[in-house]
DNA sequence: CATATCCGTAAGTGCTCACTAACATAAGCC
DNA sequence: GGCTTATGTTAGTGAGCACTTACGGATATG
């Protein structure tokens, strides 16, 4: 799921669709406005956003208001940090490591 | 290039491939013995990885030994925190005007 | 009910991509 | 120069995906 939600961001157009939200909820239209693409594709992308629940919905007469998911995208940015630590923290002590290699 | 790191990191096995270089830099054959997959695919992977910069080689006799890039990493990783905050910051904004919405 | 509005869905298309199998390249060893 | 090792590259394939066009469904308005 978390999966899901890390590839749906790696879209340039999908990120753009999450910073318009981040602003306040936008029906789809709104939000396909702000496009040159056709209104389906961004429905298309909408529904990806919603299935990986950065996203949700709800309805209000002919309109579908569509808001960001803060507990989703924190939880994407915990799975980042976790990539990051395994990865920056332990590079360091590869560096160091290296440094004493060398020095020694 | 960052926009390329993103889509890199967005693919599991890339990310397992990264995960193994932060314990230290591996020949590419070394790398290919961890997964299932033939040796050219890690190979492809490995290519993906160093055109955006994620990764670097070094020639040692027949083999190459791959590195993480620590820099590309914080790079990337910059990138993301900026979304978070263009994201969950508004958001919070977004849910206290809800709330005296609702109270008012 | 008829019409307009707002929006999702279906079908089709072209492109990207992860993967495999086969070949090519480069360095060490006899 | 042959032979082996280690690895990249090429061609081909199947799947996924972003997009468009055409259609369907649901809700307000007369």
């Amino acid at each position: 799921m978390i999966e899901e939600a890390l590839r749906a961001i790696a879209e340039p157009r999908r990120r753009d669709i999450m910073r318009l939200l981040h602003k306040g909820e936008l029906a789809a239209g709104e939000i396909a406005s702000h496009f040159d693409v056709t209104r389906p594709a961004i429905s298309q992308h909408l529904k990806v956003l919603e299935e990986c629940r950065l996203v949700e919905v709800r309805r209000q007469g002919t309109r579908r208001i569509y808001r960001a998911r803060p507990d989703t995208m924190a939880e994407l940015r915990r799975y980042m940090e976790q990539f990051w630590q395994d990865s920056l923290l332990r590079l360091a002590d590869v560096a160091e490591a290296e440094e004493e290699d060398v020095d020694g």
